[in-house]
DNA sequence: ATCCGATGTATCACCCCGATACATCGCCCA
DNA sequence: TGGGCGATGTATCGGGGTGATACATCGGAT
């Protein structure tokens, strides 16, 4: 999934570390962060496998004596890159409406083939009405047992998965539409 | 924070392993899951602290020549465990409104003090909305230069937010009225 | 002149998830 | 009577993520 992530941020634009960090949790985040434990694990894997190549600016404009000159790094798309990026973004693997990942396929709709879009926000539709069907059986089923904080705290949540189901209702009816983006919300 | 629920869920009766995980995932559960992986190394970790201890209720009933009789085991909270449990309620460490505990934290506020409750709630509050403001600023900064599709995953998220903070408003204005529990919600 | 926060790369210990294996039990229905 | 099947139950393992930390540079503000 920061596979993913990675593939298309350095789509757009080579990047170093640092800064695709920042970008993962500030576009992509609001559900996910990640850290650079996993982010630099990754980016060496990433090179491993050969999807990206590592740019290391100046081989040795100032050579400095002490051992630990460490450089900066941009990041860049390989040809094989590309092509994963968009093996990635046609397919619809359950991985692109689980928790994890819808977020980041979502990011990249516009990048996206309008039928996978549609079977993406189906896919997690589904997914997250199951959930609140899960949800509502068991409040109904132990509503007596549970103190009221605890009620509260499954009303909730229960509120939280209602409205997601609502706003994808919404994004499919604009897909259906023909309308993909540009929901008319009010603002406040 | 595993180490807590389950404290908080032995708090009431003993329980086999099976049965946490799934009181675990369906009461605390909506923001969190916990998968066995966790649950036993976990539980293992608690008895060797000394929080709480392991009854394998019949010894050689049936001596089954089968090397690998498994038996069930009923945990249940030692003093010590109990004593663990009180500590953790009454303190308001970062943790308790920090993503990952504030929903264990909340469940368990029937039991908590009511200053506790307080403090927990408002710090919480403080969290999401800084964390509202950085996304109102990350959103304003680059609303230009992002396609519909990430400002609507964007403004989704915003919305989330900022549901949350109205939800601890509430909460926070019943406490302060002395009606801690029982929001009406009109039921849809 | 100096301090400080942002930029930048990197690692480590600890923890958790998802999948899997294995075993028993209660229950239905053929 | 037996046979299947889903729920109950304990347990582990690989892969991977988090949070903290270390180190280093650089531009700007005081």
């Amino acid at each position: 999934m920061l596979q993913f992530a990675i593939l298309g941020l350095l789509h757009e634009t080579p990047m170093h570390g640092y800064e695709l960090r920042k970008r993962l949790n500030s576009q992509l985040g609001m559900f996910r962060a990640f850290s650079y434990g996993s982010l630099y694990p990754t980016l060496r894997r990433m090179r491993d496998a050969g999807w990206i190549s590592e740019d290391a600016p100046d081989p040795a404009v100032e050579p400095k004596p002490l051992a630990s000159r460490r450089g900066k790094i941009a990041y860049k798309l390989t040809a094989e890159g590309k092509e994963r990026f968009q093996t990635l973004l046609a397919e619809v693997h359950p991985d692109a409406y689980e928790d994890e990942g819808f977020g980041v396929h979502f990011a990249f709709f516009a990048q996206t083939d309008a039928s996978v879009r549609m079977r993406i926000l189906e896919g997690r539709r589904r997914r997250v009405e199951e959930r609140r069907e899960g949800l509502r059986s068991a409040l109904s089923r132990t509503r007596e047992r549970l103190d009221n904080y605890t009620l509260e705290l499954q009303r909730h949540g229960l509120d939280s998965v209602d409205r997601e189901v609502r706003w994808l209702n919404e994004l499919i009816a604009n897909e259906r539409a023909g309308t993909p983006p540009t929901v008319t919300h009010p603002e406040q």
